[in-house]
DNA sequence: ATTATCTATAGATCTATAGATAATGC
DNA sequence: ATTATCTATAGATCTATAGATAATGC
């Protein structure tokens, strides 16, 4: 009696359901092969100009599979939007336990911030630029969102109030700060490598911008690397 | 013999044409209802969400008149943002007569550039975020924007080469940059009041975030001011 | 005669559902 | 029996054109 484990490379083998028209070249499950292919078409093209015909395609699928993954096209860019955001919510989570200066606090922000829009593949644009978003089921995005500039906008008025920063309208400084932070949604999507060197110019700009004495720039980055 | 010039509220009487199914109340000529209209929908929903229909209603007329005024839904996007590039590049021809430093240049160009995007009823969003201006119509568009960005990437090439600012790398400092002013793109469209003292705000955290001494910056300040 | 609008509609989408089908699982 | 896909298609759009119509201009 031979044993015979699945093994990972016969995933795409022996699988149940109809086969496919065209067989699949890809080794993703199809949910992840449909978010792949959304990702980019609505990157490129935006939501409201992709169709669902399109990401089928682009997935291997015809058009109504997509619907067994997802039950609608919003669907599709909510879970999308949800992975965009949840490692910078996990981020400040984990920041907030750890008490730092306002400036040093910001810094860190600044760089964490810049890096995920430039990496994560689940950053399709700004926000602002999905007008679908706005239906009640994108709440807990909206919630994730708030949440993460009202945490860049407490660094700022911190920083003003402890007097380390400039005394600058704290609601235009947090506005054009998280715009500054957004460049990366312009341009197609970053490797790790390229990205570390920028965001850490996003983050000097940023605090060079507010800081009151700019040479305290060097102590917060050293304070920022450490631990 | 009565002489009976017609006088300017006039206008919306005895006019050529067949009568609209429901009167204007709206006095401006059909053309610039129909963009004032389109303006405010590709703003609020983007282009590809909004139908030829509901900008006609929204400017008075029924679906099909819009085509009398317009070759497609296209040439209508194509029209503004023209108009609203045209300050930037008239700004930006005015200034290269003056031969300022680059610094006194950058801030100058960060306000200005701030004001329009801030101001102009026209500007309905950041192009990359209106993928349809990918085709071939936009060209003129597109090589504004080209001349536009690289206007601001010189500027800092200039300060970095003068050892004025920060041995930056100026291809992501320009992309930084330009991100920054472009944050009322977030916003709804603000009063020359309100964007005043924020592109001045703007115009501040980009220099001191690049000089090398920030303490030039009121010299800077009075320079760009001056004449 | 010219103009700006109208109504009607062609033709091309697009999203989502209904129900059949071709695999594997038990 | 369950699952993932397929084909077919309903019903709702959407852009743009065709051709009628109701004003003014001459």
């Amino acid at each position: 009696m031979r044993i015979m484990p699945s093994s990972t490379s016969d995933r795409s083998r022996r699988r149940v359901g109809r086969p496919r028209a065209r067989p699949a070249q890809n080794e993703l499950p199809p949910d992840q092969a449909i978010l792949d292919a959304a990702r980019k078409l609505f990157r490129s093209r935006g939501f409201a100009a992709t169709s669902t015909r399109q990401i089928a395609e682009a997935a291997g699928l015809r058009q109504p599979s997509l619907f067994h993954h997802f039950s609608s096209k919003t669907a599709i860019l909510q879970a999308i939007v949800d992975l965009a955001v949840a490692p910078e919510l996990a981020f400040i989570d984990s920041e907030s336990r750890r008490g730092l200066e306002p400036d040093v606090a910001l810094y860190r922000y600044a760089r964490f911030v810049y890096t995920n829009l430039a990496t994560n593949p689940n950053v399709i644009g700004s926000p602002l630029q999905f007008p679908e978003t706005d239906a009640g089921d994108f709440k807990a995005f909206w919630r994730a969102y708030e949440r993460i500039y009202s945490t860049l906008k407490s660094h700022i008025a911190a920083g003003v109030a402890a007097g380390l920063f400039d005394p600058v309208d704290v609601d235009v400084a947090a506005e054009q700060t998280f715009a500054l932070l957004e460049a990366p949604l312009g341009r197609p999507q970053r490797s790790a490598r390229r990205a570390t060197p920028a965001a850490r110019q996003a983050a000097v700009l940023v605090l060079k911008g507010l800081l009151k004495e700019p040479r305290r720039l060097p102590g917060i980055q050293a304070a920022a690397d450490a631990d």
